[in-house]
DNA sequence: AACTCGTGGCA
DNA sequence: TTGCCAAGAGT
């Protein structure tokens, strides 16, 4: 089968089975003209780097109800910002998208970059979001290639080479079937392909558009596509967090460090994670008492043990670190979800 | 080039 | 319960 064949067979899928999603604009309306707003589109694409749709839709809808627009979003506070997004992960892309944000506003007075290249020069927009925002809200030719057109194109093409090292042949193969017609529609289509049949885990290959071309199908291997290097081993660290209570209510916390993990996000004072809990100095000395329970929680890279110290002090305390947080302006919900865990074992600890 | 960087859902 | 991994980017 042609190239332009295989384009065709999926743009016929996608116009008759595309996922209605609040940033996309359906194949039909686009049909007659319509392209979406580049800046939902860039944020929606952010969003979704290593993150499931799901996730991203509340997110989406606040941050898009909060700051309808860039210029909204780069006069935003920080503070503001890394609070909406806690929860989300991946932090680096809050403390990007709101530079990228105040990029747009004063390198290209408030209008996004309408090429890939030009999609690049933002912090935070790399191959996939360039390409993807420059197809999808610019009908530029660029091919995307996330995690789905990988395992899309190792399938169809019997790609064996594992990940990482086979992904710049999957590129190629990727950037041969992009089509000059309907290239925005088209790179939304192979990714709705990959979610939704060309899945990990059983492909829904008798519902497949390409079940016919499909290499891997015919030879009976697609399940196993692609292969991935062997991952390695999750370490277990350690660490101590210190939940203190002032006599009015406040609550101790501190921003942490913009580089790092969970940097530019608020938290509890506490030790490194890398080292073990032996130096543990508390932010102020007080009468701390141990949570019941230990806090797990999973990163990318470790599995972490948590400690979780609590403390009720008086008004005149004076912490060697963090700043007490009046009550009412404290939301657990502003926390990265580890240090909401750590506040919610506090408060199965001493509840008030 | 390999490592860092979150979280939730699912089998 | 544990491991996998989802619309990756930065260093």
């Amino acid at each position: 089968m042609k190239d332009s064949a295989l384009s065709a067979s999926l743009l016929g899928w996608y116009d008759r089975h595309a996922r209605s999603m609040p940033w996309r604009v359906p194949p039909a309306e686009r049909a007659r003209g319509v392209l979406p707003d580049p800046y939902r589109v860039w944020l929606s694409e952010v969003m979704l780097q290593q993150t499931t749709v799901a996730a991203v839709r509340d997110y989406f809808h606040r941050f898009t109800t909060r700051w309808p627009e860039v210029a909204a979003l780069a006069a935003a506070e920080d503070a503001e910002v890394m609070a909406e997004w806690a929860g989300l992960g991946y932090y680096a892309r809050a403390r990007n998208l709101l530079k990228g944000a105040r990029a747009v506003v004063a390198e290209h007075g408030g209008r996004f970059p309408e090429t890939r290249e030009g999609l690049l020069t933002l912090p935070g927009v790399g191959p996939y979001t360039a390409s993807a925002v420059a197809a999808i809200a610019f009908d530029e030719a660029a091919t995307v290639v996330d995690g789905n057109v990988e395992r899309v194109m190792a399938r169809l093409f019997l790609v064996e080479t594992p990940l990482p090292a086979a992904k710049p042949a999957l590129t190629r193969l990727a950037e041969t079937l992009t089509p000059e017609e309907r290239p925005g529609d088209y790179a939304q289509a192979v990714m709705d392909l990959g979610a939704t049949i060309c899945t990990p885990r059983k492909p829904a290959c008798g519902i497949c558009p390409w079940r016919e071309p499909c290499a891997a199908r015919a030879a009976g291997v697609q399940a196993e596509l692609p292969r991935r290097s062997p991952k390695a081993e999750k370490p277990v660290r350690e660490g101590t967090v210190w939940v203190c209570l002032r006599e009015d209510g406040a609550v101790l916390l501190e921003t942490r460090p913009e580089k790092g993990l969970l940097g530019g996000m608020l938290g509890f004072p506490g030790t490194d994670w890398d080292r073990g809990k032996t130096d543990a100095t508390p932010p102020l000395a007080a009468g701390w008492q141990a949570a019941p329970v230990e806090v797990r929680h999973t990163f990318t890279h470790f599995h972490l043990k948590l400690a979780v110290m609590v403390s009720r002090v008086p008004l005149d305390a004076q912490p060697a670190r963090g700043r007490f947080q009046p009550r009412e302006a404290f939301r657990p919900a502003d926390l990265p979800t580890v240090m909401r865990k750590a506040w919610e074992a506090a408060m199965a600890a001493d509840p008030r």
